[in-house]
DNA sequence: ACCGGTTTTATTTTT
DNA sequence: TAAAACCGGT
């Protein structure tokens, strides 16, 4: 069947359908430009590209999921549109390096180390080198590192942060390679390097990928364009889709510039503009487009709509930050009884994630379901973290991060001692410690027979986890090792032990799941496709090494998306979704212009300087507007108590930018206002309801009973 | 290894 | 202020 692109508006066909030579899509905010991508990508199909030379590039795993089902449906009876590959830019790094890891010389099997991972190593050097590992925050040290090494611009020099960095950063490389081991910025840069090295490599994945599509391009880095320039070659297939306006990462090394001068960089492209929005409502829009229209150097766009006006937007002030929240969650609950909104249409968002506790506070009282996205959750547990360890030592005892943290646990009598000496005799050798451990434990006389033991161990769940049935294998580890009596012990309370045993057991239900998954994929392949050839699309290894290369790029593995509850996360995390009633809260100066410090060691380039990151302040501003359908709520707090003692807090310089006869204000404060009359009625059937529940009583007629997303950790 | 009491330190966003 | 980190005693 095809594609129908009447349903497009003219400027979203072209973005379609000009399939040659570099394209700049800018799609303003809810332009429909996921629409576009997708439909783009089934046209090249039905033009007769190979989808196997279409690369589509996102930033998250949640955009890669969602593209591929809407490219997927869009595609229908196309089968073969399930061979496009769709890739966060990470997970396509891995792909490469994890092809070529050879001529990089890093083993089959290699760990991604995670933030947390890297803050260890970096932590273990300065020891090393020994600087007094408490003067510094490792946290940011290993930011700064990370921006030294993907070729971002330098720092203030002579900051002692700076100084530490630049010395550790030799060390840290040395002691990546000789874990065999990479992190987050080897993923873009291993590949590029490669590139550089082996011409005859880049010229593989040059006439490999010959459309190449990217989502989000505001938020390239310096790296992912450099990787997008190499790859796009001269035949400069590129097609980069975007919103200045959106950029939102430059901490984390993106450049509005790249989307700001892309025709510099490809002459001759081709630049089309969507600027019909197909989300939100007038007020809504015509605000946001005040607070963005203050922004120096944007390109030009005026966002329009065809839905009415709307209901004004809401400005509440709240005496307190209790209140603030208080406010929202009754709110809520009016809005989801009298208008019939349900929760999962309505979102709380945070310019921090700090800001997330008394919010959910409220929202437990009041009995609303809600869960919190971003703020990591079983993976941030130690038990779980341990048991991880365990598996990703057992693949590969070189990666001495995991190993060395739980080589003593559960206990079993190789201390520090043993340890440190170990890690002297490594260096002295130029080994890892794992050839000390597994090679002559003799010479660690106290220990050498529980060393021993140590090795077999590993060596034993090495081969059982490397292969089938690992996940099976992973729960006899975890019972011969006596990781449950282990969790059970670091535990005061007995709600605190069956959680973290709990903890365990989840975990090992979900590789469980996975390996299931990943045979029933294998087994579709083999139905549907005679051939066994088979060249292994998937960025991601098979089996256990593959589950472990998916946590690490992906912190916020399957929510639970089932149930009925309200979504409550930062505003960086809110990017690319929508509601239909958005509550966009703390609307205060620093907090939404948000002043970390004086100075922020992200942005220290050219300009920039003063001007703060005001500029992209803005821009999540305008992003968290953007986000509401129908009804846009923004609240601040008059005062809010920080270290202790009450601050009085100014209204967010934002707020004045928007047209006052947009807006409705409430003013929370004075005398105590009584609870509406709806609401307390809904407070008592949610009340009701959540009793039948625990009663066990038939499935209550209204709305979901209470019950809190997920714990506050 | 574990506990209790004391002292810091908090204040950004995350692939 | 509150939670985490820290310390020193068992």
């Amino acid at each position: 069947m095809a594609l129908d692109l009447s349903l497009l508006n003219p400027q979203q066909r072209q973005a379609v359908v000009r399939t040659e030579g570099p394209v700049l899509v800018l799609a303003g905010a809810g332009s429909g430009k996921t629409r576009v991508i997708a439909h783009r990508v089934v046209y090249l199909l039905e033009r007769g590209v190979p989808a196997r030379a279409i690369l589509a590039v996102t930033f998250t795993n949640k955009a890669a999921t969602e593209m591929k089902d809407r490219i997927a449906r869009l595609a229908g009876g196309t089968p073969d549109s399930r061979r496009v590959l769709v890739s966060t830019f990470h997970a396509f790094g891995l792909k490469i390096v994890r092809e070529q890891h050879e001529k990089l010389g890093l083993p089959a099997k290699f760990a991604v180390l995670d933030a947390g991972d890297q803050a260890a190593l970096a932590k273990r050097l300065l020891r090393e080198v020994k600087v007094d590992d408490k003067r510094f925050d490792v946290g940011r040290l290993v930011a700064i590192l990370s921006r030294l090494r993907s070729g971002g611009a330098p720092g203030h020099p002579d900051d002692e942060y700076e100084l530490c960095a630049g010395e550790l950063l030799p060390r840290y490389e040395l002691g990546l390679r000789a874990m065999g081991a990479v992190d987050f910025d080897d993923l873009l840069n291993l590949p590029l390097r490669l590139f550089a090295q082996h011409p005859e490599v880049l010229q593989t994945y040059q006439s490999r990928y010959r459309y190449l599509l990217v989502d989000e391009y505001q938020d390239t880095n310096g790296a992912q364009l450099e990787l997008l320039e190499q790859l796009a070659g001269v035949r400069r297939n590129l097609c980069v889709v975007g919103d200045d306006d959106q950029s939102i990462y430059a901490w984390r090394g993106a450049q509005v510039r790249h989307i700001l001068e892309f025709d510099r960089k490809f002459p001759g492209c081709s630049e089309v503009c969507l600027e019909q929005n197909y989300r939100s409502n007038g007020n809504i829009l015509d605000a946001a487009n005040a607070v963005i229209g203050k922004n120096p150097g944007r390109k030009p766009k005026k966002l329009w709509t065809e839905r009415g006006r709307g209901p004004n937007l809401r400005l509440v002030s709240a005496p307190s930050e209790e209140a603030e929240a208080r406010y929202v969650a009754d709110e809520i609950v009016r809005v989801s009884y009298e208008e019939k909104i349900p929760l999962r249409e309505i979102a709380i968002l945070c310019r921090t994630n700090a800001q997330a506790r008394p919010f959910e506070e409220a929202l437990r009282l009041a009995g609303v379901r809600y869960r919190v996205v971003g703020g990591t959750s079983l993976f941030d547990r130690k038990e779980v973290r341990d048991l991880i360890a365990y598996l990703r030592a057992a693949l590969n005892p070189r990666d001495e991060v995991a190993l060395l943290r739980i080589v003593n646990v559960p206990a079993r009598g190789i201390g520090d001692q043993t340890v440190a000496r170990a890690q002297e005799l490594a260096r002295a050798r130029k080994c890892t410690v794992w050839d000390v451990f597994s090679g002559a434990p003799a010479e660690l006389v106290y220990a050498s027979e529980r060393i021993g033991a140590f090795v077999a161990l590993m060596r034993k769940y090495g081969e059982k986890l490397a292969g089938k049935g690992f996940s099976e294998a992973a729960r006899e580890l975890v019972g011969e090792v006596g990781l449950f009596e282990e969790a059970r012990r670091g535990a005061q309370s007995l709600p605190a032990q069956a959680r973290k045993v709990e903890a365990i057991e989840s975990l090992l239900s979900q590789l469980i799941d996975y390996e299931k998954r990943e045979e029933q994929k294998v087994a579709e392949r083999l139905l549907s496709r005679s051939g066994l050839e088979e060249d292994d699309d998937e960025p991601f290894a098979q089996g256990l090494p593959g589950y472990l290369n998916r946590l690490a790029l992906d912190s916020k593995e399957a929510d639970g998306e089932d149930g009925d509850s309200v979504t409550l996360m930062t505003l960086h995390a809110a990017k690319g979704l929508e509601w239909r009633c958005v509550f966009l809260c703390g609307m205060e100066e620093g907090l939404l212009p948000h002043s970390g410090r004086g100075f922020d060691d992200s942005v220290s380039g050219p300009r920039a300087e003063g001007a703060l990151n005001l500029e992209e302040e803005r821009r999540l501003c305008y992003v968290g507007m953007t986000r509401a359908r129908e009804r846009l709520v923004l609240t601040r707090s008059v005062e809010r108590v920080r270290r202790g003692k009450p601050i009085p807090r100014t209204p967010s310089r934002f707020l004045d930018d928007i047209p006052s006869e947009l807006v409705d204000a409430i003013d929370l404060s004075g005398p105590r206002q009584e609870t509406p009359k709806a609401v307390q009625e809904a407070k008592a059937r949610s009340f009701f309801d959540s009793m039948s529940e625990l009663l066990g009583d038939a499935a209550p007629a209204g709305q979901a009973p209470a019950r809190p997303g997920r714990a506050p950790r």
